[in-house]
DNA sequence: TACATTTTGTTGCAAATGCAACACATAATT
DNA sequence: AATTATGTGTTGCATTTGCAACAAAATGTA
């Protein structure tokens, strides 16, 4: 996965920061993130640590919107934080900062790591619709196991092995295919009978052949 | 919503397409778009017409993935047409070009024009990735019911009014919602007899308040 | 206009799912 | 180490949903 300072060497990506006049930001484990960057037009962007965008409907149910790692981008509709639905937490120690989307859509490419910087922010953001078109290849599955499977399907082709380590537990894994975790549980059960898979923690394994 | 040609004139159209050695296509009505465009690393540009990206599902179920207007891009991970199971079609007589997107990435930033057209690139993407957070959310409600209601918000609040037309037909809605036609069709009878919404056609309005 | 194709509305029924409630296990905190 | 909080597995049950099948309506085509 591609960094948005790739190939941008430490002097210049300070420079980078300086010209866009991005804001740092540190917050430790478990913070909520405050609504100065639930702005629009306002890009967030991970150096340290992790953050999961969270939204919570009326009738209380939670969803995993988006999960934030070093490199990442968020807001400004590359991750949603329209409204006051949404909310922002640090799942460790984190550091980010803070920069307008105006100023990167008028940043001058006359330098070349600037025109690099653009290179990157494309990429990043190409690999994040490639995750929001899979989340989406999911979800429109009808049944809980077809949706399983084809989350079990992605991970295993992602690591290219048939064995991998789920980046969720159980319950974040229900929300993230907005699930019922019981029924999600009931039905990984009936996986484990069938001998489709096998599951030790975290750690799954296909036992079928993948078409 | 942006044209990817936005502060381009035509002359440096033509000159940009040439650069990144573009090749044009022409398609009639509801025509099949052949494999060449389905390689990785390929961009396609909806210049006129519309296009479908269909899913077909070993068990024959068929999902919208994208619908695309002109000045969309699709392809390399934009919209996703990997494997086989991807078909597009035109939904009318069509005209696209095909860009090597290793070409966008690498495009010598120094012309004016070329700046202008990435970011104009930056903000279709940016347009896409919020289209994508969307049908995600509505994707995550639990019931055909919020499904519905979620996505008609969206469309109202798009055109701000409580009253819009949809871009599909039922069937079509269907697939975009991931959900049974007769369930949905079910459901909005239920919705109409609550006095929820009112329908004539393709033209919705809402009678609730939205929160 | 007549014919063929596609879309829509409806319904019965079986199967899948969400929900609630609980005990147990695991992890975090003091 | 003790206590608290969080995560997991399980089950009964009511509700929702998908599926199949069909007629009526709408649309497209010869």
């Amino acid at each position: 996965m591609i960094n948005l300072f790739h190939n941008i060497e430490g002097k210049n990506q300070e420079k980078l920061l300086y010209t866009l006049e991005a804001t740092r930001l540190k917050f430790s484990k478990n913070e909520y993130i405050l609504d100065k960057i639930t702005e629009k037009n306002i890009v967030g962007l991970v150096i340290t640590g992790s953050l999961q965008i969270i939204k919570t409907d009326y009738s209380g149910n939670r969803t995993i919107i988006d999960e934030l790692k070093p490199a990442d981008i968020f807001g400004s509709d590359i991750s949603p934080l329209r409204g006051n639905e949404y909310e922002i937490f640090t799942k460790e120690e984190s550091v980010i900062y803070i920069i307008d989307f105006d100023s990167i859509l008028n940043l001058s490419l006359d330098r070349h790591y600037h025109q690099q910087f653009m290179k990157n922010l494309l990429e990043i953001m190409n690999e994040k619709m490639k995750m929001k078109n899979e989340r989406i290849e999911i979800l429109t599955k009808k049944s809980i196991r077809n949706k399983l499977l084809e989350y079990f399907n992605i991970e295993s082709n992602n690591v290219g092995k048939r064995e991998f380590i789920l980046p969720f537990n159980f319950t974040e894994l229900a929300d993230f295919l907005a699930i019922d975790r019981s029924a999600m549980s009931r039905e990984i059960k009936y996986l484990k009978e069938d001998g489709l898979i096998v599951v030790k923690g975290k750690r799954i394994t296909l036992l079928y052949d993948k078409y």
